[in-house]
DNA sequence: TATCAACTACCACTAAAGTGGTGGTTTTGT
DNA sequence: ACAAAACCACCACTTTAGTGGTAGTTGATA
């Protein structure tokens, strides 16, 4: 690849000036388009297919997280990375499970900011070295201080082996308790969690990050 | 707190040699103890309690996720940092699992471990640059091209809903079909799927990372 | 000691989930 | 054009899940 196509999209036309001069400096990059919102920045985007778009997270009309998604939806080829002065760590979540291709901080160093985006156009998925901690933080487990140990030791078992997807009887079975009994446990419990099933249980097991 | 309290946990006397000694020349940490297996760093553990517990994951006896599992268990307070070889994504994020107070690379350079040490000690959770990678892919959704798109148009639906929580009747509702209809669908999405409930779908969803 | 909470167990009953078999429409390949 | 395959829809039927109520045992607490 000679040079990689750069679309900024960002409604802070000062910023985009910014971030483009820093761009043009390197003579791998070149930025072939600047737009200010999601609708522009999909329409270029099918039209001109470049090779990355930096993407702002708070826009006006369509927030960056719509247009990421349209996008991904649209089937353009383009690297998305998010380019953000959010850390929080909904906002990186979010532009994960919708298969942003990177996270970059606005207040990165310009050195790290061009070092990333040319790892993003290889292929590599790219973030800001802050945002570590917050991976992190999202994938341990929570306090488990409140609701979790109201739990009595059953309703606890109760609930690994129903998130294992195992059945009443079989639940019964490994326990040593009959079928019944199993059941009033699983009664106990969704009381105790505000829950109407156990698939709920399961999905709620799973968001406590409950280790089953 | 006026030196941190530190043990080293290894079966390589020689690294805990090395280790030992770049920590000794910081003034504010102090190595109060060297280990070479799981059941040592327990016992050991339970009776200094250490500020941190540096925790090699590849070892003879007791794993190091083992010992750590057992250390959260004693409800040891020490902060329990892993030190590993070891980028693979199964082992970071089983560290994670089981609570690990960080995640450190054996190649990491000494002032970068440095620094990191002294930042587990107070409290912040750490992990090696590299590793950030890591952390993010096993966070994006999956490739999706396998059995993925094998599925209908309505079992990817009913596959959602399932893992919403949604009961059959809800989903016959939203879709504007019968709920004899719907229970179909989920039959065939077991079939493909290779699942035999509905909790196990809605945990397959999780685990295959669906956006739902 | 009286009481409360947890655990166990059983029953009867309702509701929801899951299975087998039918048929009709659209898509695909020959 | 036509058969095969894939998809969608429905019903009847069986199994599993969930609810309400009763009750005996144990261990902790007031």
């Amino acid at each position: 690849m000679n040079q990689a196509n750069i679309l900024l999209v960002d409604d802070h036309p000062m910023l985009r000036k910014g971030v483009a001069q820093l761009i043009s400096l390197e003579d791998n990059l070149n930025v072939i388009g600047e737009v200010s919102s999601g609708d522009e920045a999909i329409t270029f985007a099918i039209e001109h297919a470049p090779d990355l778009i930096l993407l702002d997270l708070n826009m006006k009309g369509l927030s960056g997280i719509e247009t990421l998604s349209a996008l991904k939806r649209a089937k353009v080829n383009s690297k998305v990375v998010i380019f953000s002065v959010s850390d929080s760590e909904a906002d990186v979540l979010q532009a994960l499970k919708f298969n942003a291709d990177g996270y970059l901080l606005k207040d990165s160093e310009p050195e790290e900011l061009i070092e990333k985006i040319n790892h993003a156009i290889s292929g590599e998925f790219v973030i800001s070295e802050p945002l570590t901690q917050v991976l992190a933080k999202s994938l341990r487990p929570q306090s488990k201080i409140n609701v979790f140990d109201s739990l009595t030791q059953r309703e606890m078992e109760n609930l690994k082996l129903i998130a294992s997807g195992k059945s009443n009887k079989e639940i019964a079975r490994k326990l040593g308790i009959t079928e019944a009994t199993v059941k009033v446990h699983n009664k106990n419990l969704f009381k105790k969690l505000g829950l109407k099933s156990r698939v709920e249980v399961a999905m709620w097991a799973v968001e406590h990050k409950v280790n089953f």
